[in-house]
DNA sequence: CACGTAAATCGTAGCGCTACGATTTCGGTC
DNA sequence: GACCGAAATCGTAGCGCTACGATTTACGTG
């Protein structure tokens, strides 16, 4: 095991690299930050010093001197979903090419959350920021607009925004979904959703569901889950559902977990799906391709949204970014398989 | 949109605190790190200049300072990956709580990757770190031990470790599958796994479960994924599997997400579960209660993992702790259901 | 080979905060 | 009201690094 040395011990500092690579420390410090801009052999020097010694730098000195930090915040409603882990993922792993690190916070689809974690980030003087959404209290808006951070917020397309923006809109996801059912001349639908609540997203996705359904002169049972998507309640509540609107002749799903849960219950009650009752679902993940039947989905760009926030971020802050091209519009893909 | 000012904008110091306080910026920082020894008056004071000025104190300063900071790394393979992501968040939450911030990074299984982090990590002078299990590159090794930061291991037990261990056997959890379905007579069995490069806790828990149904007088067909469990291989891996080998009885599954895969499959083929072939899984994710039939699997800690790593390291900062506590065995538990 | 210019290197002054010893304030006592 | 100990407050000296202007070195030129 480790043997405690004297408390935070920080072990070697540039200084001492200075001395043995018999340099000054400015030249170190050059040499770190502009490698190119110090001779190839005083660069051999400082290196064999650095790898003898194994010189870490102090983030925390350096970014006090600088007033910068390679530090981006980012902030998602929990990175157990699935969507947000892997543009987290992606994310960081552009980021972090870049040279930046990643502090990253759930608000557990709580502003006021959200909040405390903002003004937490903003303590380390963070590079960047970047959010999930528009739903952002009050107060989160002075901190940031006052930081002058800048500020992507991802996963949706639609609103103004603090600052830049990456996603797509959700409410063209229910409208395509309703548009692709609609063709298949179903015209009594229901809608099963995790809780809005827990959720605005899946609320835009059914408001651009109902909203073309209802158009078509359609109608729309909504069903709301209690919580988050829960498979033993999504059964129950698909159960209820069929028993009380036997007319419904498809499901649209506010995500494939639900979408798998109402599956599973039809098979249960040996409901054919296409044929007595279309299910569609969002989010196309990996499993949706060999359920029986295979699920009709939505792509959403998860990995692309990572890719670009971070892209957009990193622009943000070597040049001015205007007007168009701070905000972008990824757009989805209907993935259609059997199932609607 | 935030204007943007001179660079680097530190807002409002501690010392403009003071200033309005009427108190010095020594006050002000002992108010702030225990704010019990300002007397009740002065605490007001400083408080309401506080808000009065949006006063956020500058993390880098104060660490820098104290030569400390209230920074824990955790690193994980993926956090896609939803056990990870589940103990990462009540680790966060937990860390949060006690004043920490995690500073999170992606090891996608490869141990140099892991070095490379930890190097950045500990360039931010860590309170501790946490890492996934107890494969790590000799050079990762003699940088912790040379850091003395406290290091927990987490999801995995059974081996020395570097410090502190929080975690449960997979080697058990196969030899817990397998005992279950030897009880039930099957002795001609298959494993099907995730890559084991990507995952060398799916292994042990293959090697906990060959090891006890070779011991029994069965037979293990090992089937391995390409990759990560993708549903589609997971069920043409499956049918090639039933056809090469008509004699098995019972298939274990490295998770749940390939238990999945393998029961569609079975669906398809027409294959009755578990009266022809019995479906275990790993991890008792959500959907497993109500796939059809609900699949028998085990339930790791995955929680208690992330509040026993939180409390753990949180203790091991505040006082020595030895021996036996500074490892932990949380063990598993096995969900019985119909599908084996 | 003195000179000029550009490249390389260095010295200094902080960045905003904390640690800690020094100083002041506050009640209570005699 | 002078005196005391404890509590509250303050002043100072860095923490390890970066920014930037000052200085030195290198090298080609007349």
């Amino acid at each position: 095991m480790a043997k405690r040395q004297r408390r935070g011990s920080q072990r070697v500092t540039m200084g001492e690299v200075a001395r043995l690579a018999d340099v000054s420390p400015s030249t170190v410090s050059l040499y770190l930050r502009r490698p190119d801009e110090v001779s190839a052999h005083r660069a051999e020097q400082i290196q064999s010093a650095i790898d003898r010694l194994g010189y870490l730098p102090n983030v925390m000195a350096g970014g006090l001197a600088s007033s910068r930090s390679r530090v981006i915040g980012v902030l998602v409603p929990t990175v157990t979903n699935s969507f947000f882990s892997e543009t987290l993922e992606t994310l960081e792993r552009h980021l972090r090419d870049a040279g930046y690190q990643l502090l990253i916070g759930n608000t557990e689809f709580d502003e006021a959350r959200e909040e405390e974690l903002v003004r937490s980030i903003l303590s380390w003087n963070p590079a960047g920021l970047v959010l999930t959404g528009f739903g952002h209290s009050r107060k989160t808006h002075a901190l940031l607009s006052q930081s002058a951070t800048p500020v992507v917020e991802m996963w949706d397309y639609g609103q103004p925004g603090l600052d830049m923006v990456v996603g797509f809109s959700h409410h063209a996801c229910g409208r395509l979904i309703a548009e692709h059912l609609l063709a298949q001349g179903r015209r009594r639908t229901a809608f099963v959703s995790t809780h809005f609540q827990r959720d605005v997203r899946a609320q835009n996705r059914y408001h651009g569901f109902r909203d073309t359904v209802e158009a078509a002169g359609g109608t729309v049972v909504l069903q709301q889950l209690s919580g988050r998507s829960h498979a033993e309640e999504t059964g129950r509540l698909t159960g209820e559902l069929l028993e009380a609107h036997p007319e419904i002749e498809a499901i649209a799903c506010s995500n494939d977990m639900v979408a798998l849960g109402v599956l599973f219950e039809c098979q249960r009650q040996g409901l054919a799906i296409p044929a007595r009752v279309a299910v569609a679902g969002f989010g196309n993940l990996d499993f949706t391709a060999s359920t029986v039947p295979p699920l009709t989905t939505i792509e959403p760009p998860r990995h692309e949204i990572g890719r670009r926030t971070a892209r957009l971020l990193l622009d943000s802050l070597t040049r001015r970014i205007d007007g168009d091209a701070r905000r972008l519009d990824l757009g989805v893909r209907l993935v259609v398989r059997e199932s609607a």
